[in-house]
DNA sequence: TGGATAAAGGTCAGTTAAGGTCAAATACCG
DNA sequence: CGGTATTTGACCTTAACTGACCTTTATCCA
């Protein structure tokens, strides 16, 4: 079932690859025209799919020639994962960003499907409520349960 | 006799057979439209007859083009699996039976190294204790968290 | 030069289009 | 008759999408 969203997504991602910079431009109008939606179907879709945590940046500017930048942002390293692993986990845990960031390590090849998919399985609230409450407890084990897998697949060797 | 629930399943097992990948997706409301009946009629059936016990898995997105996807299990893996997937149909659960199935699961490779840390991180008390209590919570929390873990794997494709 | 205007993009609440849950009612079977 | 399986309906949650209204920037002209 492909949305409109997914194609705008596999649009840009398509501008991104054939880029040679690290980053694209696009005009939000001309983009909701070319898929005959509203603007702001634009930015939903920057804000899903495009995110930080998903190794983007996106920069922008209104008004006469404005634009919309996307960034695609470098293959994290080593280094890096044990940062993006403590933001997420420090302060109030967001499951959407650890699926956003699951779902990067997917991109990146740093995880496999199968590794994806169980991340993404235990985020789900479902598999709490009744058995936890109130939502902040549920928030501290989902964090504790995605920090403990992820760092299982950091620990290494395949 | 013949019931709705047997003309949902089906239809719904000959759409898989149909099918080439080793899944189908239906939409709630167009199938009990074909069937004339309740929406929730058909999650009914999903949940009576195409469980993993049955060697079914089922996943769903909701909103907008939402879907639900059925899969078949493929039957090598579920042989390879049946044990498992038995024991996590009964009733109570036992840590340490988990951890002895993904032993054997290893030393047979139908886990990578790496999934089997994960699942047995899944299992540390630990993560749940001073979050979850009683025990007989923290088990059921665990066989929970377990089973989605497992049934991820289940999924398919490496 | 600076104020009006046009041409961008941003925000957010609300709508639409899905699917989920659970308890109550009904039907069937031994 | 009692218990289990089926069926329905009311109400809930979620993701995608839209539209009205707001802000920012460039530029043009008096």
């Amino acid at each position: 079932m492909v949305t409109l969203s997914d194609s705008i997504e596999d649009y840009i991602k398509k501008l991104l690859s054939l880029s040679s910079r690290l980053y694209v431009d696009i005009r939000r109008r001309e983009l909701a025209q070319k898929f005959s939606c509203a603007p702001s179907q634009i930015n939903y879709v920057l804000e899903r799919r495009f995110s930080a945590e998903r190794g983007y940046l996106i920069e922008s500017r209104r008004g006469g020639r404005g634009y919309i930048r996307i960034y695609r942002i470098n293959p994290l390293q080593k280094q890096a994962w044990k940062a993006v692993i403590d933001y997420l986990a420090g302060g109030d845990f967001e499951p959407d960003k650890a699926l956003q960031f699951i779902k990067r390590c997917r991109e990146e090849n740093i995880i496999t499907r199968r590794e994806g998919r169980i991340l993404q399985a235990l985020l789900k609230d479902e598999l709490y409520t009744a058995l936890v409450s109130p939502e902040i407890k549920v928030r501290s084990l989902q964090k504790r349960i995605f920090k403990a897998a992820i760092e299982e697949i950091l620990k290494g060797s395949y």
